[in-house]
This record gives C-alpha cells, structure tokens and sequence, in this order.
DNA sequence: AAAGCGGGGAA
DNA sequence: TTCCCAGCTTT
C-alpha cells in the first residue's frame, strides 16, 4: 500500500509535476536551502524574481556572510516575513565561522542553522544531498490527511504526529527526490485547499476522503477561536462642521493614530468627556453601531453625535484638534473611524 | 473579509 | 511544551 503510494507519485510527476523552476535540477545545497526558505510562507510565482535576483547578488555562503543586513533585507524587501531573511544572514555567517563555509550535510547540524525547522531540514537534505527524510508542510499535511482521513486539526500537536508518522511510512526506497517533489506538487496543483482536482490525482483510487466524498472535511480547520468582545462609545463633537479628534497614545491600539474621544457610555461618562475638553452638550445623536475585528477581539462601537453649543474659552484644547470631516479624512486615522466619518454625511 | 502558512520566541 | 505572531495570498 504504502510503496503503491510512493510509486504513482513518483510517476505521476515526471508528467505532470512542476519542471524547469530556477532552483529545480541544482543541488547546490545553497540554492536549494535559499528557494526552500524563500518558498516557506509564498507561492512560486512570486519567488522566482526574488530568488534569481537574490542569487545573482549573493552567489554563495560567504557572500551571503559577509554582506550587511541591511543589504539582505533590501534584496528580501517585498517577499515578507523579514525574519526569514534575518535567520538566512546569521545562518551564513554561522556556515562561514563554524563550517569553512561549506553548508552541513548531516540532518541534525541543518536543523540547528536558525530558520529551519524539521520540515524544511529535510526538503533540503533529500534535494541536496538524496537523504531519505520525510517532510511535511502545509500542501502536505493537506494530502496525508485526506489520503488517510486523519482527523482533527493539524495545528494540535496530536494530529500533527500522526501526520508524521504516516508521513514516514509512506516514503518510498528509492527515489526521495521525486518522490519528495512529487507530493509538494500534487499538494499545490491538484490537491488543493478547495475544489481539489480528484479525477487528475494519481491516488484517488486509494484515497479515503474521496472514497467518502469527504474531501472538503480533511484537514480538519483552525477551531475557531472566540474573540473577546470589547465595548465603547465614540464621541464626535461636532461644532461648525468641524469634528474633533485627540491623538491616542503612541503604543497599544491605533498607537499615534487620530480618533475621537470614547467613553463607557453611561451618561456620566460622557458628561465627564464633554467637560473634560470645556464642551457645552447640544443635542445629541446615536448613529448606527458598528464593530471592528481585531486579531485578539472584537470591538463593538457606538457612536454618539453631539453638537457643541458652546466651548468655554478656558479650556485646554492641546490633546486635540478640531478638523472639517474632509481634512480629517485626510488625517492619519484608523479604518472605522474613516467609516465613521465617512457615514456622517448620510442621515 | 477571513483563513492559511513554518518556524521562532514567549509564556 | 504549548501558544501566538508575522505579512502577504487566496478564496
């Protein structure tokens, strides 16, 4: 079972796998290493200029070592993820000190250079040097658990061994770079994330989740985590056309930004925020709630208009400006309080 | 607009 | 050990 696996992949590549990418056909473990990282987070087409330019400027180990960071990262600048290209310097300059500049053939000395982990350890030890290694990345993970209906979600650890160990049985005698090639390839070209191209696969036949029709059920997703939910209420002052905007501190949320002033929304507290700034109340307005999703919660936003009827001349205005909607527009200020401003001149 | 991605570093 | 993040893509 497990060889018929390897052998259909192996096949399967010679015609319709991936050829003639730049990185393809070199065993240099240099280059192999660079396409490898560069390839972690972004898709191919993207890295091919970055990679043929990077290359050009870098040819090798210690080029890579002795040139500056900054110089790196501005070959990097575009790609993302900086720290890939931050590990990749200190990794050559590590080779070039420890090494004679030579990269390390031995599995566990490549996985201890900074930025390559067990599966990226083993692309470059079956590409560069034949090593028979089982790697597993996202388009893979994504293959085994369908092939073999693992379920759960790959990010728990649990899950995630048992991919590993299928991901080891299933590796063939011979042929680790094919093989190795084949499965990133089946993964990204027809085993994809949705609408996965069963009838072009070579092992649908054997394949679980097909067989089950379960395809869009493996991997199992991300459980969604429940954001916690922050409330507040906007002020916008409004006096003459003009609204007016404090600078929020420089760190945390919208650090440095332009916004309103907020308040917990008791009658109290917006009160306290009038007075704060000398404002004499008018009449005031709830505009439509809103809410802004942030990566670590949701906040659910109230607006309040509210006319100023009056300001008294001995208030302190330096925490804040009063701006017509277009200059605030203009503003550096964060996405829904563009929204806010742009919804105000709606009824 | 939301989710995914491979490894590092924090917790 | 386990959790969370980065910065861009794809859906």
């Amino acid at each position: 079972m497990a060889a018929d696996f390897a052998r259909r992949l192996i096949r399967w590549h010679r015609q319709h796998g991936r050829h003639g990418l730049p990185w393809q056909g070199s065993r240099d473990p240099y280059a192999v290493w660079l396409s490898e990282i560069m390839l972690q987070q972004t898709q191919v087409s993207s890295v091919i200029p970055y990679y043929q330019r990077f290359l050009g400027r870098f040819p090798d180990i210690a080029t890579l070592a002795a040139a500056s960071q900054d110089e790196v990262l501005a070959y990097w600048s575009g790609l993302g993820y900086y720290s890939r290209a931050r590990n990749l310097h200190r990794s050559a300059q590590i080779m070039a000190e420890q090494h004679a500049a030579e990269f390390p053939r031995e599995f566990e000395q490549i996985l201890g250079l900074p930025g390559i982990g067990r599966s990226t350890a083993a692309a470059i030890s079956a590409f560069a040097f034949g090593s028979r290694r089982a790697i597993l990345d996202g388009n893979v993970k994504r293959v085994l658990a369908r092939y073999l209906a693992v379920a759960g979600y790959p990010g728990e650890k649990k899950v995630e061994d048992e991919l590993w160990r299928h991901a080891e049985t299933l590796l063939p005698e011979a042929g680790i770079e094919t093989y190795t090639q084949a499965l990133m390839d089946l993964g990204a070209t027809v085993c994809t994330r949705s609408k996965p191209d069963c009838a072009s696969c070579p092992v649908s036949a054997d394949c679980a989740a097909n067989q089950q029709v379960r395809q869009a059920e493996f991997p199992q997703p991300r459980p969604r985590k429940a954001l916690p939910e922050k409330a507040t209420t906007m002020l916008l002052f409004m006096r003459q056309g003009e609204i007016f905007l404090e600078r929020r501190p420089p760190a945390g949320i919208w650090g440095g930004l332009w916004s309103f002033p907020e308040s917990d929304g008791t009658e109290d507290a917006q009160q306290h925020a009038g007075m704060r700034f000398g404002f004499e109340a008018g009449s005031l307005e709830a505009r439509p709630a809103m809410q802004h999703v942030f990566t670590h919660f949701r906040l659910h936003i109230s607006p309040l208009l509210i006319h100023v009827r009056r300001i008294q001349p001995r208030a302190r205005q330096q925490e804040g400006v009063w701006l017509t909607v277009e200059e605030a527009m203009g503003a550096a200020i964060p996405a829904p309080v563009r929204r806010l401003l742009a919804g105000l001149g709606k009824p």
